[in-house]
Order: structure tokens, then C-alpha cells, then sequence
DNA sequence: GTCTATAAGTCGATAGAC
DNA sequence: GTCTATCGACTTATAGAC
């Protein structure tokens, strides 16, 4: 997990830092470079091309997200309350890459969205194993969905309306999951 | 209401078209121009700076905001079923403002954030005249920006996987709305 | 009011020294 | 591997003709 050169991973990490925190358009590969601490040269010698330094945001959330599905899989709570709660929860590496790609997409990224859609797909798929009415499924999928709409605002990193009612809010989310 | 030039509105027209279809990035002055039908010159003659521009955008915001306030608070079906079921139809004058400037606000407009922060309370407060639980009218608002964070994406207007199921959606809107 | 021309700066990417 | 230097394209904004 270690082996691959060291500055390779501090640029994906200081271009998605920025991505979540200053958006896409203030994630030049300038600033990037400068934030991990090479040059813009160097960068260009781990990644030859923007398309790849977004490439390596992808795989990162790719890479985290198979790790999730085993998590919320396994959770006493069942994966619906899971999904709920890890939705509000911003800092993870997960959330992190998540965040990044999100941003990248709604700039317009093409395999930005498709990895997004996949990601959903993998969620859903495991709500429903738990939520077996699909509409309640969906319904939930919803409340983790509008979450994240809200910690995708620039400059409101976990400071959003509902963070602090989490607890009532998973309790919404129970009366969706038993049935009427 | 039609009294200011016409150019002026043809311009706004324009960049809002070019921000909810191609996004922020491709919504330069050169290319709003060219799409309004006049020169970078004449754009800049009404709109002196980019800021301005995204102003206007955000003036036509509050405006069809508050005229859609009206609607959802004399609604038939109630001001929940009702901002349920208007967050998946894409197209009316306040859909492509909200839109545009989410675009903006995701760019990380410090304005535009501001702008949907009010438009969102506006939202919640009728929501909340109608659903007491204050829990699960919160629930209910996230559902809607569910919603909204899918049409948000680039290239899947209106062709998410929730519009074809909007009036079972309802029906667990119908649930939240009814306490335990 | 609307245009052309251009200034001034930034972006992604290349070339080549070390 | 990492750097400096620089190119060409693009973006916002200004100046001034008509």
C-alpha cells in the first residue's frame, strides 16, 4: 500500500484537498503543485495531463467506496441507517475523494458522473437488500443524496442545517423502512 | 415588467441557458455574448463585469422565488407535495434560475451560496406550516434537494432515476407528512 | 448603444538543463 | 526525478471608433 513513489500520492492528496475545499475551478495543476510542494514541471512528470490527475481522484473514491460497501454491509444498524448517517459525516477518506469527484462532475466531467452513478448504483443495491419496499429504498437514498447536495456547497464543510439533528432524522428514516 | 431593454434580458437568457446546459465552465462572457446575439463589447456595455452578470442571475432567482412561494402556499395538494413534486420538473423560468445559480454556487460563488441558503429557508418555513413534525418536514426538504443534486448533473436532465417514479415518491412523502 | 481591437493575466502543456 | 523557462490558447476587461 506504501510502495508507489511518495510524491505521486501527496499530489492526488493536496488536488483533491483543494477540489473539496476551494472547488474545481481553483484546482489548476499550478496550485496543486504548489500546495504539494513540486513544481508544476514535477507534477507533469507523475501526471501528464489534467485528464489524469482527475483519473487518479476516480480511482481513489473507487478504491475507498469497495472498502465502504464491506463496512455498511456488515453494520449492526443495517446499511439504510449507515448509509443515512455516513452521509452527514465529512473527513473520511471516502468522503474526501467522494466530494472531489462531485465536484469534478458538476463541472462537467463525463467519467466523473459515471463513477458517481456507479457509486450510487453500489449503495442502492445494498439499501434494497435491507428496504425491501423500493420506494421507501428510494426515498432514503434521497435524504443521503440531499445531504450531500448540502455539504457539496463551497465554504459549509459539515456546518449544514441538519448535521446536529441526526438522531431524529435516522428516526424519519426508520419509519420509512417499516413499511405502512 | 418589460420596459428595460431588451437586450439586457436576452443576455441573462442566455447565460443561464449556457450555465444550466454546459456549465459554469463553458458560461464565459465571449460565449454568452455570442449566444445573446451581440458582441463582447455590447455584453460588457450592460454587464460591466462577470460579477454583475452572475448578480443578474441571482436577482432573477429571488424574483421567480418568491412568485413560486405563492403557488406552493395555496397549493391543493399542500406546500410539501408540492415542492416534491416541482423539484423533479426541469424547465419553468424558476427551475433554470435555481439551477444556474447552483452552478455558480458550486463554483464556489459566495453569493450564489447566500442566494440558495434564502431560497431554501424560504422552502422549509412553508413546509414546515404544514408538516409539525419539525423532524420530518426537514426529512421531507432533503428528498426535494435528492432530487435537485440529480438534475444537477451535467447531461442527466430530467432523466434521472426518481422522475418516472414520482408519484410513488409522493406516497412516502405522504407517510413522513402523517406522524407516527 | 454597439462594435473592433487589444491589453493583461492565467491556463495546460512542452522543452531542455541539472 | 525535479527543476526553470516558455509557448500558444483562452478569459476578463479596457479603450476608442462609429
Amino acid at each position: 500500500m506504501s510502495r508507489p513513489p511518495l510524491a505521486k500520492e501527496k499530489i492526488i492528496d493536496a488536488y483533491v484537498s483543494m477540489l473539496c475545499e476551494e472547488g474545481e475551478r481553483a484546482a489548476t495543476m499550478e496550485a496543486t503543485a504548489a500546495r504539494a510542494g513540486v513544481s508544476k514541471g514535477g507534477l507533469l512528470y507523475h501526471f501528464a495531463s489534467k485528464e489524469l490527475l482527475a483519473q487518479g481522484a476516480i480511482d481513489g473514491l473507487l478504491r475507498t467506496h469497495e472498502e465502504d460497501l464491506q463496512h455498511m454491509g456488515s453494520a449492526p444498524e443495517g446499511p439504510a441507517s449507515y448509509f443515512v448517517r455516513t452521509s452527514t459525516v465529512i473527513g473520511g477518506e471516502l468522503d474526501r475523494y467522494f466530494l472531489a469527484v462531485l465536484r469534478l462532475a458538476q463541472g462537467g466531467h463525463e467519467p466523473s458522473v459515471k463513477a458517481l452513478e456507479d457509486v450510487q448504483e453500489g449503495w442502492l443495491n445494498l439499501i434494497q437488500l435491507e428496504v425491501k419496499d423500493k420506494y421507501a429504498a428510494e426515498a432514503i437514498m434521497l435524504i443521503g443524496e440531499g445531504l450531500y447536495y448540502q455539504t457539496s456547497m463551497p465554504g459549509s464543510w459539515s456546518t449544514g442545517t441538519f448535521g446536529k439533528d441526526l438522531d431524529h432524522l435516522l428516526k424519519q428514516v426508520e419509519r420509512l423502512k417499516n413499511g405502512n
